[in-house]
DNA sequence: CCACATTAAGTAACTGGTTACGCAAATATA
DNA sequence: TATATTTGCGTAACCAGTTACTTAATGTGG
């Protein structure tokens, strides 16, 4: 493989995450395109909440996928415009919109689910020669989560000027 | 922590993948801004490939970095804005564009390495507890490589549809 | 030697994220 | 009860990638 990323070993390694996310994103929307489906990446976890709870609001989803709010709204416009989700008002809160899937969406769903599914092997299959993986990539977000990769990077540099 | 994604299993990881690496992007641009520091991320690639290599063309670093060629057009440009970088064309092909580090970006780089060496630090750190990742994360690039998301998946589309 | 194919690099339009900001509604406080 | 704070969500501007297209230079086969 000869992989000049791979060679810089950790130096490299955040360039591949980026560089396999990109790849996975792009590959799932060709997917989705090529067998003229309507519907686009991350929609299968929308529907998954939406299916769970009936009713929710951008902000308990943005909280939920620990996604900003603004890339939820952006999402959900989208599932909008193609038909799949409606909004009401919450009467009680005026602020608050209440999201459910549209008539035509529970009708598309079974369609969606064979190629979510089919996805979910392919994930399955990608990690069948890594046990591990799952495992230790949870430890990475956690540690991350408690100090992010700005701190850490500049406690680092001040443990490294003292110890001269 | 229940983090949603991660209760979905096989179905969240393609998420959190992005979500992972959206996070060390915006943290190591904070980090940049922070310092006062005019460099950004992936920078540093470009810097380690121009010391090991004196010149060379977009071409050849996009295929080392194996990012598409406008990815590294736009890197390069705002490095020749910065005055990091300069170009000349090759006087046998006068379709290439031969790039090398500045005077200024050897002098700065010293300082730079600082902080690169500081976040390999981090990396290190974050893989500690993960003895196995950097491997297993490798068994799926190679995967991926041999076939995309888009093609494995719809390779188990149809096997799913002929044990029906 | 000329027509055609390939290659290098630049540009445009798009994507799915982000942060920063603004506004209106709800809530807390003095 | 009036005022200050918080909350929900929408919008704008940006960011680092992508694909698709263009142009110019080079390489190649009849």
């Amino acid at each position: 493989m000869n992989d000049f990323l791979t060679e810089m070993e950790y130096v490299g390694l955040t360039s591949r995450l980026k560089r396999l996310s990109d790849s996975l994103l792009y590959s799932t929307k060709e997917l989705y395109k090529s067998e003229g489906l309507d519907i686009e990446p991350n929609w299968n976890l929308i529907f998954i909440l939406l299916q769970e709870n009936e009713t929710m609001t951008i902000t308990e989803i943005s909280e939920t996928l620990q996604f900003s709010h603004p890339a939820v709204v952006k999402i959900i416009n989208k599932m909008k415009k193609n038909g799949h989700i409606e909004t009401r008002t919450d009467t009680k809160d005026k602020r608050k919109q209440l999201l459910t899937l549209t008539e035509k969406a529970h009708k598309q769903l079974p369609v969606f689910e064979k190629y979510w599914t089919a996805g979910r092997k392919t994930v399955m299959d990608l990690l069948a020669d890594s046990p591990h993986f799952l495992e230790e990539f949870l430890k990475i977000e956690e540690k991350l989560n408690q100090s992010d990769y700005k701190d850490r990077t500049l406690k680092n540099l001040k443990n490294d000027e003292h110890s001269n």
